[in-house]
RNA sequence: GCCAUCGUGGCGGAAUUGGCAGACGCGCAUGGUUCAGGUCCAUGUACUCGCAAGGGUGUGGGGGUUCGAGUCCCUUCGAUGGCACCA
């Protein structure tokens, strides 16, 4: 509730005389007109937007230059919160300035709406995730328009309609088709409370990116998975050219790919000793290393304990199994510790050599508990001299440590013969190495790699920390996976025609016992579409990352029921020019949609190579130094915002309070001044409206800088410089924070100008074109208010219709300057001079300053700093 | 361990290119309006010495470049985020 509603009690008051009562109603009717009531003002212009949804459509067939401002999507998990107002507040700002500025604009809105919150809730309440899904998304759409954000609603998404999930299953055939698509059974990690597989960059601190407290864990599971490492350099090489990226978020990418160049050899394992044949681990060792010019130092040969080899070795050896083991559990703890960087190495030999064929030696073979089977080939060769970690193993377990690198530099006293070790510097030459001795590092990596090749025991190789998405989820609330099984023909996608294989309805939920659609058999029974005998139907579901990897190109043609969306279309709105959203997604979501991006291009229906030109993210809104979370009792809910201060307010005040690229820490106080300014400017334009319509004159145009008194003059000056910042802000650094408080400054200007404008001495017409301005300048904020206020001086048109404020440097220009005096870099005085003052009269008065006398008096002019316009500094002995 | 970002009043933050540190807002103080409270309006508010005029100090710490540094460089400490025996 508004405090302000307890004034009404005072007006009936019983106490007061007939004609005090008469005086406090006229003075409580005046202070009632002039009070600013959100409530009220906001509630009128939302009914009348709610009558024209056409208000912020894009327009299809324009010829105005496109823009296309987009949001990330949300979840609908039931209400939402103070980030995604934050967000949302961000791009509509956005949006309805560039719509002032005459732009094509596309706002769209939609739900990214599968996902396991509809199953634990199914669970839960006993509802089912459809009927909770669209609920919470009723709730929250209703909540956005109250916050009247301007989206083009007619071009909303639901991920979790067959409508829009249909083209999932399409783009999964597609990519099936293409061999980008295809099935393994692997290693996959698994989330116990989620009950279903987990891609690795879902993947936090060996933690559920869902649940930060449950450890994941490994199960050995058939997959679909999708080939993004075949886009892997095409992914890294893009963030180059992303330079309307943040910075931070294309290291990140670049930290997930993982690009490292290398050379791969193979080590031919030595069953000389002790031939019992093969195991189907084979018979070669391949390791994978980046400094290759290192491998006469190797000696030794580490693998992974999941190595396969080693799972021959120990087939026939119980106690070497028994070790192994071992090592696999404190590997394994270690990861779900987190800490595998801390591990402590352990290493068991495995009494087998393998030979270096570089030099013919044979090196034996350990199996390591630091060497992981999921990077490179899970093999490497051990050089003890030139690797920080082989140095440690090697102390431990006594092996050999040979020198074969020794550092060489231009200056002598820094080539020695026997550097520190484990010398593990690029800046050397080879020692010990054959016939590659005397070479630099990087020549004898290329010499040697080529001879591996060559001689058919390796090549020059690039491997990446990316690896390819595994999709399959085990459970319900997703897009059905389009293949079949058939004993006949095996894996059959299902034919395009037959799309969209429906998710059904009224299916028992729980999260044991597999995927809940391998419990419903009206699903699973199918028929081959091949042989027409029966078959089986996958009862996994995509992962939800797949839905929001593309639906921005559903938002430029919404109701396409051919295509997933018209390329002519896409191609008019595509790139995005500006996404906004949270760096949470700086890794999972913007790799899966740059890589759809590329696989939509390959497949021709899109000329773009990346989604989005530019993007922002914004940072958390958190409370008291913590981020919002129902455990602390910090959470601020946008419904008791609105309801207490307004929408306005609140969209201003999470624009004020910080920066939006920085976390904003939420204070109650804070919105109660957002709220006392806006209060501020509806009295302002209450009060100075009437007087303008008497002047009848609402078209006048801005008055020339000469005929205006000094208050009105320095009001039009105000006004100019506050169009150029907040234009600019818009344009460039995106500092809302500034720009509001750029305009609070204005509204302070003009309250300054009070008297002046009581006493006739602002013109009428100019002081109409002041407050227009103002309430232009004030549009993307708070858009309510706006609304209110640009009727309330007489204007009809659409405000966001209306041409953005134009910046006239004539009239933002200063007519006096102050210029601040230093004496050695020390302020000690400032003079007044006309902004156009030439450097001699700006100097003479300076030094004709009485304070700046008094400093210099006795001392010498070593010399005269002038910085135009800004400041003078005398250098004095 | 590596990489990135950030350290400014009681608080959120400003200073866009090396040029007046603390804009704007919150809070607080004083005064006005009010029967009163709230609202609203006005003034003040970095620290410090001083009755004042005026002086000194000050952007995590230390050093440097410069006429001049919150801003650039080196170093160090701290916070946050990402990566991490990645071979």
């Amino acid at each position: 509730m508004p405090p302000q509603e307890k004034s009404e009690a005072t007006i009936t008051s019983a106490e007061a005389p007939p004609l005090d009562r008469a005086s406090n109603d006229r003075a409580s009717s005046d202070r009632q007109e002039e009070r600013y009531d959100p409530q009220r003002v906001e509630t009128k212009w939302f009914e009348r937007w709610q009558q024209d949804p056409a208000l912020y459509a894009a327009e299809p067939d324009s010829k105005k230059k496109k823009y296309y401002v987009l949001e990330m999507l949300p979840y609908p998990s039931g209400a939402l919160h103070m980030g995604h107002v934050r967000n949302y507040a961000i791009g509509d700002a956005l949006a309805r300035y560039m719509w002032m500025n005459g732009y094509n604009v596309l706002h769209p809105m939609g739900w990214d709406s599968f996902g396991l919150p509809a199953e634990n809730a199914a669970i839960q309440n006993n509802t089912p995730p459809r009927e909770w899904t669209l609920r919470n998304i009723a709730n929250m759409k209703a909540q956005m328009k109250r916050l009247g954000f301007a989206y083009d609603w007619s071009r909303e998404v639901t991920t979790c309609l067959p409508d829009y999930y249909r083209w999932n299953q399409w783009f999964f055939l597609k990519l099936f088709e293409k061999g980008l698509a295809y099935r393994k059974r692997s290693k996959v990690n698994w989330c116990p409370k989620c009950a279903t597989v987990l891609a690795n960059e879902q993947v936090v601190n060996g933690c559920c990116w869902r649940h930060e407290d449950t450890v994941v864990g490994q199960r050995e599971l058939e997959q679909w998975f999708v080939r993004t490492t075949k886009y892997a350099d095409e992914l890294l090489r893009g963030l180059d050219h992303l330079q309307g990226w943040p910075e931070k978020v294309r290291i990140m990418q670049r930290n997930w790919i993982g690009r490292s160049e290398g050379t791969l050899v193979d080590f031919k394992l030595d069953y000389a000793d002790n031939h019992k044949g093969f195991g189907p681990g084979g018979s070669t060792i391949s390791v994978f290393t980046t400094r290759v010019d290192t491998i006469f130092g190797a000696t030794s040969v580490q693998l992974a304990p999941e190595h396969p080899i080693v799972s021959d070795l120990a087939a026939a050896n119980p106690d070497l199994r028994a070790k192994v083991d071992q090592l696999i559990a404190e590997q394994r703890s270690a990861k779900e510790a987190g800490d595998i960087g801390e591990i402590e190495k352990h290493g068991v030999p495995t009494g087998r050599y393998a030979i270096n064929p570089f030099n013919g030696e044979k090196v034996p073979v350990w199996v390591a508990n630091y060497i992981l089977m999921d990077y490179g080939t899970g093999a490497i060769m051990s050089v003890p001299a030139h690797d920080e970690r082989d140095y440690e193993f090697a102390r431990k377990y006594k092996l050999e440590i040979r020198l074969v690198v020794i550092p060489i530099s231009n200056d002598p006293e820094e080539t020695v013969a026997e550097p520190p070790l484990p010398y593990v510097g690029h800046e050397g030459m080879l020692i010990n190495s054959g016939r590659y001795s005397g070479l630099a590092c990087d020549d004898a990596i290329k010499k040697m790699s080529a001879l591996a090749e060559e001689k058919g025991f390796g090549k020059a190789t690039v491997t990446y920390r990316l690896k390819d998405w595994g999709i399959s989820r085990q459970r319900y609330w997703g897009t059905p996976i389009p293949m079949l099984y058939c004993e006949k023909d095996g894996i059959v996608p299902v034919p395009e025609k037959d799309l969209p294989v429906i998710l059904p309805e009224n299916v028992d939920i729980t999260l044991t016992g597999g995927s809940p659609l391998g419990r419903v058999p009206e699903f699973v029974n199918a028929t081959c579409p091949k042989c027409g005998g029966p078959a089986r139907r996958e009862t996994d579901t995509m992962d939800t990352f797949v839905d929001s990897s593309w639906y921005f190109y559903r938002y430029t043609d919404a109701h396409n029921d051919r295509a997933p969306f018209d390329g002519k279309i896409a191609q008019y709105w595509f790139p995005i020019d500006q996404y906004i959203g949270g760096v949470e997604h700086a890794i999972l979501h913007l790799i899966y949609s740059r890589f759809w991006t590329k696989f939509m291009r390959d497949l021709g229906m899109i000329t773009n190579d990346e989604p989005a030109d530019r993007l922002f993210t914004q940072g958390m809104v958190i409370k008291d130094g913590a981020k919002m979370s129902k455990s602390l009792g910090n959470v601020v809910s946008p419904d008791e915002m609105v309801a207490r201060y307004g929408a306005d307010a609140a969209r201003m005040y999470s624009l004020f309070a910080a920066p939006p690229d920085r976390d904003l820490d939420w204070q109650d106080t804070g919105i109660e001044g957002i709220q006392r300014f806006l209060g501020r400017v509806y009295r302002f334009v209450v009060k100075n409206a009437s007087s303008l319509a008497s002047s009848g004159s609402p078209q006048a145009k801005t008055l020339e800088a000469t005929s205006l008194q000094p208050k009105a003059r320095a009001i039009q000056r105000k006004l100019h410089q506050t169009i150029k910042r907040v234009s600019d802000d818009f344009q460039g650094r995106w500092h809302f924070n500034t720009c509001v408080s750029a305009i609070m400054e204005l509204v302070n200007v003009l309250y300054g100008a009070e008297e002046a404008i009581a006493q006739k001495k602002v013109p009428a017409p100019f002081l109409a074109e002041v407050q227009r301005n103002l309430v232009m300048l004030l549009a993307p904020f708070a858009p309510y208010l706006a609304h209110e206020l640009w009727e309330m001086l007489g204007e009809k048109g659409n405000l966001h219709k209306a041409p953005w404020p134009k910046y006239d440097a004539a009239l933002a220009k200063e007519e006096e300057i102050e210029i601040p005096v230093q004496i050695n870099g020390k302020l000690r005085s400032r003079v007044v001079v006309s902004a156009d003052a030439t450097e001699n009269t700006v100097l003479e008065r300076a030094l004709a300053d009485e304070k700046v006398r008094a400093a210099i008096a006795g001392k010498q002019i070593v010399k005269k700093i002038y910085v135009p316009g800004k400041l003078v500094n005398l250098v004095v002995k």
